[in-house]
DNA sequence: AAATCAATTCTTGTATACAAAATGTTTGAC
DNA sequence: GTCAAACATTTTGTATACAAGAATTGATTT
């Protein structure tokens, strides 16, 4: 026997469940995942626990484990949260980040915008995500920080599918700008209002998100 | 064998932790558990990995699963999100609360003064928790209501201890109504500065915050 | 033909068994 | 007396076994 494979198993559903392999409403089979899995059932149902806390799978007494996928009310809900999270990160942020921090930020969108020219997606994608999780960081709260990464990880999949058009790639990039301004003047009301609004699903986004969910609906 | 027991566990565990029956790094021993509930130990595993998820207990690979009870540092920190948390209910809750939801809360605060002249303690923090469950509710967010919720338990047992003076009784009532005030008139940056105010951990309530850790530690 | 009930089959929940790692203890050497 | 190594014990992690609830199927009845 080697060392516990229960977490392992747990981040391999939940990326299973992220790539979109399962739809809402779907039972997952204990006994299948164990085979396809090698293991036995203990190590499964485990993970099913722990899957059940982040909201991801509903575990339903002596009927089964089925996957949750948010609707599109849920996924509103938790990009208004999510919008909430970062304005408190920035406004933390704003008079606790250092120096070096900024030089990162101003790295990132760089890079980012190096991506948008070459129409780099993925680069894009990428810089952008480095570019909040510094912010999470500089809240100069940890706890804030693992909440935000939390609920930043779940939106991953939705978030992907969103930033496509090229207009909003660079409105974007001059949010982050203003964003990195009132960090670096100390600003925390503008901070968080700019970061509030950046985050936030609205107009065209909001067209974006519930397109993307038609589709993965099929 | 009767339904399922491991949620039930959870939440028992959860209590006893809560309580204050375990001091942190205190390890649960399996099997004692099992005994002490009357089960066999898989059902007390199942519930260690919902706990774990919680951030209420850590589980370190094969060496067991140890009560993580949070240090100042951390608390300060699980204050400082609530108080964000309760900022945006307010946000939201200022264009979206209901007249009912208005009525309310200006019964708890009756309540609440009722009690603070009656300097029923209990009574004050019953109410007053009341107040602050329907701003969740009123954010009209379900996630965020129950994000804010979960935290706002978490920290109960930390918040008890603290509103104990009768100067912050008269104190947090008049904040209170400031809050109805804002909420009434739609006012949703008000409503969340004057929230994230009333919440936060500062001056006087931060003495007596530590002085409870400190008690708790013996 | 539709409906209902019973029996069979599946699936979950829990207990027990067993293997491997970690801990504690005894014994031996210096 | 102290340190270390080997052995014994405890404890975790996983597999398997078993019991009870749910689902399904088939037979019987109306």
């Amino acid at each position: 026997m080697e060392t516990r494979r229960a977490d392992s198993i747990a981040t391999q559903i939940e990326e299973m469940i992220f790539a979109g392999g399962y739809s809402d409403g779907d039972r997952l089979d204990e006994v299948r995942l164990a085979e396809q899995f090698g293991v036995s059932r203990t190590p499964i149902r485990e993970a099913f626990q722990r899957l059940s806390l982040t909201g991801l799978v509903e575990l339903i007494p002596r009927r089964g484990t089925f996957v949750r996928q948010p609707g599109p009310v849920e996924l509103l809900e938790m990009f208004e949260v999510m919008a909430e999270l970062e304005a408190a990160c920035g406004r933390f942020a704003a008079v606790r980040i250092t120096d070096q921090a900024i030089e990162n930020l101003r790295d990132a969108n760089a890079k980012c915008q190096m991506a948008v020219d070459a129409g780099d997606a993925d680069g894009y994608y990428n810089e952008n995500e480095r570019f909040h999780l510094i912010i999470y960081k500089q809240s100069g709260n940890a706890f804030l920080e693992q909440e935000a990464q939390r609920l930043h990880n779940r939106l991953k999949p939705f978030r992907r599918q969103q930033l496509r058009l090229r207009g909003r790639m660079s409105q974007s990039m001059a949010e982050h700008e203003a964003i990195v301004s009132a960090l670096v003047n100390g600003d925390a009301e503008t901070a968080a209002n700019t970061l509030r609004g950046h985050v936030a699903v609205q107009g065209e986004k909001f067209q974006n998100l519930m397109a993307a969910l038609r589709n993965a609906a099929e």
